[in-house]
DNA sequence: GCCAACGTTGGC
DNA sequence: GCCAACGTTGGC
């Protein structure tokens, strides 16, 4: 099983929106980078949903529930989605701040790619943030 | 194939 | 609201 960050402006789509959809495909995604880590995921794998921008903060962790398959929105037709579904909210978020100030933390792609909106996460780091997440 | 101009993301 | 980082576009 892999890890991944996901990162979505809760002005445009927040993790309550999500619970209440209970399922949402990935779409919007136009950059190379990101593309290619939605293709590496597979169905099972884990995510952290990121608000980014405002907030700033892993608020809790997704599914993979699909696989990579074309994206609708797109009319290039080189930038594909995955589908993702809730599976638990952190009981205490965890901040940017804080990512940045853990020395295990602090060479997470997130940090040192900060415009990449899929991004992935070690096991190790996968654990750490869920201890400080609360889960 | 290089690079300047431009647009976007996202932290502060 | 500003600006740094960085991806993309287009002229040459």
């Amino acid at each position: 099983m892999q890890y991944w960050l996901m990162k979505s402006e809760p002005a445009a789509y927040a993790w309550d929106e999500f619970l209440k959809d209970k399922k949402t495909g990935w779409t919007g995604v136009r950059n190379f980078q990101a593309r290619n880590n939605m293709q590496a995921m597979q169905k099972g794998d884990r995510a952290f949903f990121y608000h980014s921008n405002d907030g700033r903060e892993i608020v809790g962790i997704m599914e993979v529930v699909k696989d990579y398959h074309p994206d609708p929105t797109d009319a290039t037709g080189k930038f594909g989605m995955v589908a993702v579904a809730p599976l638990k909210a952190f009981k205490n978020p965890v901040t940017l701040a804080q990512i940045k100030a853990h020395p295990q933390l602090r060479e997470m792609a997130l940090i040192r790619q900060s415009r990449l909106s899929v991004s992935p996460v070690t096991a190790e780091e996968w654990k750490i943030l869920c201890k400080m997440g609360g889960v």
